[in-house]
DNA sequence: TAACAATATACTCCTTGCGGTATATGCCAT
DNA sequence: ATGGCATATACCGCAAGGAGTATATTGTTA
C-alpha cells in the first residue's frame, strides 16, 4: 500500500525535518547540513530513503545534489505533507529549522547554483 | 516529538486498518478478527503497540476488551487520523472493511455486551 | 472448582532500520 | 592528471519490529 510506505518515511525525526524543509522550496544537502547540524552521512542516507520510495527527487547541478519534492504527488502523499506542514506548526524544533532557513536566504540568492559555495562544513 | 511516534503507529498496514476501523467507532478484538481475517495473536500484538503508545484506549468488558479513540486525541492525533480517513476513501481495502463492519452491526445491536457473542472464531 | 471463552504475553526467528567509520564516486579547477 | 569539494555507498554493530507457536491470564458459567 502506498499509504504504508509514505508513513514509514515519515516515522523517523530525520526525515520529517527534511520534508518539512523540502515544503518550503528545493534545497541542496548542504543547506540540510547547516540548518539540521547533522553529520552528512546522516543526512544524504535519510535523503536516499526518501528517493529509493519516490517522496523525494534530485537533481545534479555541478558538485550539488538539489533535491525537492515530487512535481505531481500522489493525493496521499500531498495530503500527509499539507498535514505535517500542520503539525509543524506548534514544534519548536520545526520552527527553529524554518529560522534557520530563513537566514540562508540570502547567500542562496547571491551565490550560484544554490549558495553552497560560501557553505562552512561541519 | 510526539509526531514521531505517530507515524511509528501508523506505518503498519495492519495498525492503519485497525485505526480506520475505529474512526468508526469503539470495537472489540473478536470484531476486528472477524473483520480483518487475521489471526488473533496479530491483532492483540498490534493493539498492545498502539496501546503502549496511547493511540488507543480500552476497557474491559467481561471477557471482551473494547478499544476505542482516546477521548481527547491531541492535535497532531487527530489531524493524522482525519488523513487517514481521507486517504482511506480511495483504497479497496478499506473500503472492504468498512463494508464488513457495516454487516457486523446488526449482531452488535443484538447480543451483549457488544454483539461478541455470536462470533465464530477462525 | 473445573471447563471454557476471549485476550494477552513470552519466546524465537528473521528482517529492517539507524548510526557510525571508512571509502568511493562524480564534478570541477589547476 | 591531480587534487579538492560535495555527495553517495559499503560495511558493521545493534536495536526494534513483525510473524508464528505456545502458553498464560482473566472473567464466565456450570
Amino acid at each position: 500500500m502506498e499509504l504504508v510506505k509514505i508513513y514509514q518515511c515519515l516515522c523517523d525525526r530525520t526525515r520529517l525535518r527534511l520534508l518539512h524543509l523540502l515544503s518550503q522550496g528545493p534545497l541542496c544537502v548542504c543547506h540540510f547540513q547547516e540548518i539540521l547540524r547533522e553529520p552528512q552521512v546522516k543526512i544524504s542516507k535519510h535523503l536516499a530513503y526518501l528517493r529509493e520510495r519516490e517522496l523525494v527527487q534530485c537533481e545534479r547541478q555541478a558538485n550539488w545534489m538539489i533535491y525537492a519534492l515530487p512535481a505531481k504527488p500522489s493525493r496521499e502523499l500531498a495530503a500527509n505533507l499539507a498535514c505535517l506542514q500542520d503539525c509543524a506548526q506548534e514544534d519548536a524544533s520545526f520552527q527553529r529549522d524554518l529560522a534557520r532557513l530563513k537566514k540562508l536566504a540570502p547567500k542562496m540568492a547571491e551565490s550560484s547554483p544554490c549558495g553552497c559555495a560560501t557553505t562552512t562544513r561541519g
